[in-house]
DNA sequence: CTTATTTGCACAATCGATGGTGCAAAGACT
DNA sequence: AGTCTTTGCACCATCGATTGTGCAAATAAG
């Protein structure tokens, strides 16, 4: 260990062992040491000495005189759920891809907390912000704006700037169909019988009972009211919705759109407090994949986000000069039971080959 | 929009507008001005100032003088998985809580990106390292080590600094015997009926396996070496290895020890490509808890590992001046079939409640 | 009224890297 | 040999905040 005795190298450092001045060590350590005419041995000299003695830059001093970060931000609603988690890995490829650092952050679904997060973020001066699911996209958008941050929005849409989000609609459409046409000719559902359950007055819940209500007067004739319980977005909310109905009724629906896979554990809440047999008439949909959920043992039909897609378009857009504060859609996919789907983690190779125990 | 007009307000622009020195305006704003025996009168124009102005202090300029950011790393091996996702719900809470800014990255259980993700999270000056699931523990100690950054490993350890993880031996055994118990008398579990899928040569494995192996040794006298099945962490090869034991056997082993819910999923992939009625006879045990897997239609007992005391302890050690390089155990929760536990997101309230549609 | 103390703040160096500018030495050309 | 280019690099201001130090003005003590 040379002199890994303290503190971190600097370029002054390197300076002084060098012999040559920090401007020209820093040169060549950040590349821009050709257009600065500096030897090639001169070059080499410097690099050996960083390489020898473990010098990384100090990524805060050249954020602050570039007033650039290297950091890409992408904040979430929430961590603890399969499709955030799987946004978040996707993304963190992509953002390491392009020699950047992700930084990944929740702010629970609270408008203040979102604005309050981004801030933060900003604050760090990073380069890109990707606003997720945020309940206030717009609020958001203010305070990048004023900081002249680029931003884009991913699943749940601003007005301000480009938004990427699944085409929620379709994807209500499809998921209330495959429901509908799970059960038999000889015991078809009846308009009463299919509910959603989940989400709240945000754009995607909007849209997806917008799909929801298109179909089953499509359908099934009749569209009721109150077959809509747009419960929120936590699963004791979506419990207490389910038990109150069985309450009412001695039963569950036969048909039901359950809006988000933590509303759906709202759902398994209510089961585990309820026999089996209860559920043996009974087709869930889900807005959401989770490979565990399509295995239960009531037929389980899912819409699985793209995920790859998102981000990609999100990226490709988020790099255009100016881009258009339009809506991108990008098309869902209907899951039928019994499905494992692959995911981001399939893309990462298994290192450590086990050993013999 | 007082000045909103284009860039960020610093310290000079309000000692400007305030008729101060940019030092004074930096002690009110970072509540040192009392110990500068700033007057209160001249604090308040100040701060009513930055108030309209939306002046946020820059961190990077921040970080670099006081070389802290407030920034408190989590490495992570991957996002996308219920358990890897609560911890980073769990200890984002954890460190907002200490007016700090939390960053989860992830590092795929690589040793080489482990090493320079932490290279490049001390680059930014980050104050704590929280080291989660690392395959090479030690690796990544010898990179904070040298940048004299405090860290800590959690759910896999190391032996140079204090780690926090499982009691994986306690909950390896509960597992199996839970398992092996769940079979009925008349219709016993044989020592060659239960297997083991799933890990690599990782602590946490070795304890697992160890557990199992005692177990079994205890209440089925015997424990045949090809039981044990360490197939990794990804899900392809959990499904290879299921593939290749049923077209050894025809059928899977009665009783599943399945090492973490990634490999559950290769599981899962299996039987999607074979008739239910295979599993029929089939008790899993998983060590790791997904609440949609609970509720399989086969009896899936799970292991719980107690998220918010690992973090808390985390917490609670790497605060200690010297904390010894000693591993605190932390005891896992068994799971019975058909249950859905609350999480991390159930901390959170949810917020916009939902307008009638 | 003078000296000692306290109050209130300004000054300037500093953190580590970047990038514009300037200038000596080496080489090319007449 | 004298002038013109080119090469190779050093110098210095700068990014925005922090912090040790110094020093007037206000106040207290004698």
């Amino acid at each position: 260990m040379a002199n890994s005795s303290k503190k971190k190298a600097t370029i002054y450092d390197l300076s002084v062992l060098s012999g040559s001045s920090p401007s020209t060590v820093s040169a060549v350590l950040n590349g821009t040491w050709r257009k600065r005419r500096i030897k090639e041995s001169t070059a080499e000299l410097i690099r050996s000495l960083a390489e020898t003695h473990q010098y990384t830059a100090n990524r805060q001093a050249r954020g602050l005189r570039s007033s650039r970060s290297g950091l890409v931000g992408l904040l979430l609603p929430v961590h603890d759920n399969r499709y955030f988690s799987s946004l978040a890995q996707t993304f963190e490829a992509h953002v390491r891809s392009k020699g950047q650092c992700p930084i990944v952050v929740s702010a629970s679904r609270d408008p203040e907390e979102e604005r309050k997060t981004a801030e933060t973020l900003i604050s760090y001066s990073i380069d890109e912000l990707f606003i997720c699911g945020a309940t206030d996209p717009d609020g958001v958008h203010e305070v990048c704006e004023a900081a002249g941050l680029k931003h884009i929005n991913i699943d749940l849409p601003g007005t301000k700037v480009p938004s990427v989000i699944s085409d929620n609609y379709e994807g209500g459409r499809l998921l209330t169909e495959a429901i509908i046409r799970r059960f038999p000719a000889h015991r078809p559902l009846r308009p009463d019988d299919l509910y959603l359950f989940g989400g709240r007055n945000d754009h995607a819940s909007r849209e997806r009972i917008r799909g929801f209500r298109a179909v089953k007067k499509e359908l099934l004739g009749d569209d009721p009211d109150e077959c809509i319980q747009p419960t929120g977005y936590a699963a004791n909310n979506a419990r207490r919705a389910f038990e109150s109905f069985f309450a009412r009724h001695g039963r569950l629906p036969r048909g039901l759109f359950v809006n988000s896979s933590i509303n759906f554990e709202g759902l398994l809440r209510f089961m585990a407090e309820h026999p089996h047999d209860n559920f043996t008439d009974l087709v869930v949909g889900c807005y959401d994949y989770d490979p565990f959920a399509s295995f239960l043992p009531f037929p389980v039909i899912m819409i699985r986000q793209d995920v790859e897609r998102m981000i990609a378009k999100a990226f490709e857009v988020i790099e255009q000069p100016r881009p258009a504060a339009q809506i991108h859609l990008v098309q869902p996919q209907l899951v039928p039971p019994r499905t494992a789907l692959t995911g981001p983690l399939d893309a990462l190779k298994d290192i450590d080959l086990p050993r013999s125990h």
